[in-house]
DNA sequence: CCGTTTATCGTCACTTTGACGAGTTCTGGT
DNA sequence: ACCAGAACTCGTCAAAGTGACGATAAACGG
């Protein structure tokens, strides 16, 4: 703000202040995305991102972390700003400024009860970004679409030059596990042999924990845990889309 | 928002939304930002970075552009979301939600007249970065030296993988004058030969204008409007900071 | 025992990078 | 007019990284 300006809120109308969350997980080899069917108006029983108002004594992060709690009981995974949302009318009640965060767990993620009168269920993100796959309803409410477009895009994009594949993964996981989630979450299929050299390759990347899984059947794989460098230098390219 | 919850904003103390703009210039090459000298409590005669409210009918984007309008007189520079600061307390008054945004204009800005009670003056960011450095006033009011650190951070960074480094640039530039854009953000020195090639050998990422100038003295350069690929693949790396 | 699956190690050609040499064309000083 | 300096641009070369793919190893289920 600046100097001049005094502050006296009530010549303003209201603004509310939302968090929104885009959780994303990996369900049955897809990237799915948590989603609220709404029980009221507007946009009843259409689907929406879990979120809530800010309560006047957290942070904007604390809001994001209870309200994914209180939806799924998770906590402590990965959370991070994604944008904010204030556009006039994204709201036909009143003014309401959202904003978003992206969330990431790993696998197996709590079976996510309707403990209030609202459901909450795992969804593909594909059938809310592709515009040509014609299932579900391909709608969000609000502007709660782009919203989840953005998240996927973020994430897609995090995943070049970051550990951030990492937070979809289990404390300890093989290298094969990792691959599959770049593969899963950019929609294409990596060479396992250059990516294993890729990141076993990169200092301080992975810290092998010593042991050793079978578990996904093969030869046994070694397990790492993540490790320091959480930059990846240079990134791992993600193939361009193959075009035919 | 879940479906459940209604509305009554009335249950909740009000939120100020408002919008502060880290806007970023290249002068006598250094980095420089515009602050404003705040003219009232609190944080009176320490500076701050430029913005103001959101009014009821604009976006958060308009409100940035608006502000920064009234405050420099400039339009249609670069201008990007970075990041929403809402922590309680982060204003002594009453609960602040901010949206940051990040904005870059080339190299002669107009200049800053203080029109109104306030002065904005640019100053060069390093005495706000380094913490080592014990020149000016080295906070800025709220948290603002925060903002302003992620607005920097988000400008080096973009530079490795967009074309962001433009937006220093006049409309038609010189491969010299964009890498010195690179050099004082990134605070280092890159080899000319090498810089050269690889922008001009991107394809799509620099249009040649045909003309030529001698600005700057030496040997006459080409002159270069910013091509239709705006994403750098692979990046241009920062060296890191050299260590000794 | 044998095919299948997954992990891991290697090889090879190609591209990109970083370091640096060298020629070109301007300006400003003497 | 000449020269020093600055800056642009083209080249060369070794090192590093990448993509494609062959080959072996170690588990599994029949």
């Amino acid at each position: 703000m600046s100097g001049t300006e005094t502050y006296d809120p009530s010549k303003y109308p209201p603004i509310a202040v939302t968090v929104d969350i885009v959780l994303l997980t990996i369900i049955q080899d897809s990237l799915a995305a948590l989603l609220i069917r709404r029980g009221a108006e507007p946009f009843k029983d259409s689907y929406a991102l879990p979120g809530g108002f800010v309560q006047p004594d957290e942070t904007l992060a604390a809001a994001a972390a209870r309200e994914l709690e209180e939806e799924t009981g998770a906590r402590g995974m990965h959370l991070e700003q994604l944008g904010t949302y204030g556009d006039p009318g994204r709201d036909p009640r009143m003014r309401v400024v959202s904003v978003a965060y992206l969330a990431l767990i790993p696998n197996p993620p709590e079976v996510v009860g309707g403990s209030d009168a609202t459901s909450a269920e795992w969804s593909p993100v594909a059938s809310f970004l592709d515009s040509t796959l014609p299932e579900t309803p391909s709608l969000l409410a609000f502007d709660h679409s782009r919203i989840l477009r953005d998240g996927v895009d973020r994430a897609r994009g995090k995943l070049e030059y970051t550990g951030l594949a990492t937070a979809f993964c289990p404390d300890e996981f093989t290298v094969g596990e990792l691959r599959r989630v770049y593969e899963i979450v950019w929609g294409v299929d990596l060479d396992a042999r250059n990516f294993h050299r890729k990141v076993t390759g990169t200092l301080g990347f992975l810290e092998p924990t010593g042991e050793m899984t079978t578990r996904g059947g093969g030869r046994p794989a070694q397990l790492f845990r993540q490790g320091p460098t959480q930059s990846l230098n240079p990134p791992i390219l993600r193939p361009s889309p193959t075009v035919i």
